[in-house]
RNA sequence: GCUCCCAUCGUCUAGCGGUCUAGGACGUCGCCCUCUCACGGCGAAAACAGGGGUUCGAGUCCCCUUGGGAGUACCA
């Protein structure tokens, strides 16, 4: 049998952390059995779906790289099915229809509640035999209410529930469209899903879900429930979290490779390892090493990947990106490339790089005050005028002998080679940090160099910060 | 309230009855390297929620308590 998995999110909002966890042990799941994984809008709530959510989760999706076969299905576009399903469970005596109204239902739960009883359908229509011509109606299945229901859960084990804790859930609507509970249940039957991996927030529905597809006389698919992603307050994630779409994750310069690895890891582990590639997960990954604990969103480890997947990335493969972020004209300064390479190391997010490239290419307009401050004394003018003459008298400038000068100017003066390449390093970038000052200089340039030196020194000394 | 799930360092986790004076990683704190920032190296602090059992032996099995979480819709 060929495992097929499925992705099923409803297009009401983002596809944010958790629902891309899900997808990816979902799809991760399916790629190590060599089986399919495919993916379905569940677009029936039409109030709150749209075509623009569905496309950023599609998106979203893309950028992680979690590839889906085949097209999309799109479950409001099989509702005639799940009304078919729903009337053959009338036939077989598994449903019937409720006229009860909204105010009846609500006195009822209120009653249980006042009562201390969970709130629970009471069946009243069950042996209902009139049928109210023009009367609106929904179709509830009737719920065994006796005996259990257990799931198989891959992740949790055996979860059992009292039928007589289920009670008769609406498959119809008063206006005839199908509800979640059915429509799940024929479209993964229809679909052939064989392992239903997806979030712990639905254990609740299994028991329903497994009687449906019982009741139906559908083959029951393995299910596999893994725990919830919590904020790093350890509350439900939400907005006020911070970031919490996928989307954000790329405009705030993650990595796929970074996000999906962090991710993994997240509930999946394989013993100390951390670092995985893709095609490493896809190897090792197994439902079975999945925890049953719902784990805290952790931003600094995901940056710390983040930087590990960047310092090791290949320069050039981050050059579109990067320019991306830099939003500056680059082609009248240093090669990018070059310039990412002395960068990566040092950077923990694309747009951390981007913003330490972005002096190569454009002059400081102004210097920090508090670099300035600590680092311009009265030795450094004397400094700054040797190394601007010493660079003039340069046959060649690259970062060896520019290293030379620089050290050999402090050697003469007696005094630790920061005291030179800290006012360089401010002249040229307006900042007290950047990659090593003999690199710096060497893209910048000579020509560049001496400019921005020359024109930093005149500067400051008219008193501007200094 | 009721039903269901969960419980090892601050965080992610290893551990599947004895190898645990509990391992790794992120983070934190020292030290080293050093022209800044990083990277890298070395080291430190830091956890089995509590209580009962079972067993020769429990982080590992069972029960209770406590604490988190999910569900409880003519949402998905």
């Amino acid at each position: 049998m060929t495992i097929r998995t499925r992705f099923a999110p409803s297009p009401t909002g983002m596809l944010h952390i958790g629902g891309a966890r899900t997808a990816l042990f979902s799809w991760l799941y399916a790629r190590h059995h060599g089986g399919e994984f495919l993916l379905r809008i569940e677009d029936t709530d039409r109030q709150r779906s749209t075509d623009e959510a569905t496309q950023v989760i599609l998106e979203g999706l893309r950028w992680l790289g979690i590839d889906w076969d085949g097209e999309p299905v799109f479950q409001s576009q099989r509702e005639a099915e799940h009304v078919m399903a729903a009337e053959q469970l009338i036939e077989s005596g598994h449903a019937y229809r409720c006229y009860c109204t909204h105010e009846e239902l609500e006195a009822m739960r209120e009653a249980q509640r006042a009562a201390g009883k969970k709130p629970m359908y009471d069946g009243r229509c069950r042996h209902r035999s009139d049928q109210p011509a023009g009367e609106p109606y929904v179709v509830r299945f009737r719920s065994p209410d006796v005996g259990q229901t257990i799931v198989h859960d891959l992740v949790l084990g055996d979860v059992v529930f009292d039928n007589a804790e289920l009670d008769d859930l609406i498959l119809l609507r008063s206006d005839g469209t199908p509800t979640y509970n059915l429509a799940v249940v024929a479209d993964d039957a229809a679909m052939g899903i064989t392992h239903v991996v997806r979030g712990a927030d639905h254990l609740n529905n299994t028991p329903r879900q497994i009687q449906l597809y019982q009741a139906l006389g559908l083959p029951v698919p393995q299910f596999a429930h893994i725990p919830l992603i919590h904020g790093p307050d350890g509350a439900k994630m939400s907005k006020r979290h911070g970031a919490v779409a996928i989307t954000e994750y790329r405009d705030a310069g993650y990595l796929p490779d970074a996000l999906v690895n962090y991710l993994a890891r997240l509930g999946w582990s394989h013993g100390d390892q951390e670092v995985f590639s893709r095609d490493e997960l896809i190897e090792l990954f197994d439902l079975r090493q999945v925890g049953k604990t719902a784990a805290r969103f952790d931003q600094q480890k995901l940056d710390w990947l983040n930087a590990l997947y960047l310092r090791e990335a290949k320069p050039s493969s981050l050059v579109d990106e990067v320019r991306r972020f830099l939003r500056v004209d680059v082609c009248c300064g240093p090669d990018l490339a070059e310039v990412i390479a002395i960068l990566q190391e040092r950077s923990r997010t694309l747009v951390e790089l981007a913003n330490g490239a972005r002096f190569f290419y454009v002059r400081p307009e102004q210097y920090d005050p508090k670099a300035v401050k600590k680092h311009f004394r009265e030795e450094s003018w004397g400094l700054l005028d040797a190394f601007v003459s010493a660079v003039e008298a340069m046959e060649a400038f690259d970062a060896e002998k520019v290293h030379d000068v620089i050290r050999g100017i402090c050697e003469q003066a007696g005094v630790g080679m920061g005291k030179l390449a800290q006012p360089i390093r401010i002249l040229v970038s307006g900042g007290a940090v950047s990659p090593p000052i003999d690199r710096t200089l060497e893209l910048l340039g000579r020509e560049e160099t001496l400019l921005r030196v020359r024109k930093g020194m005149a500067r400051l000394r008219e008193g501007a910060v200094s």
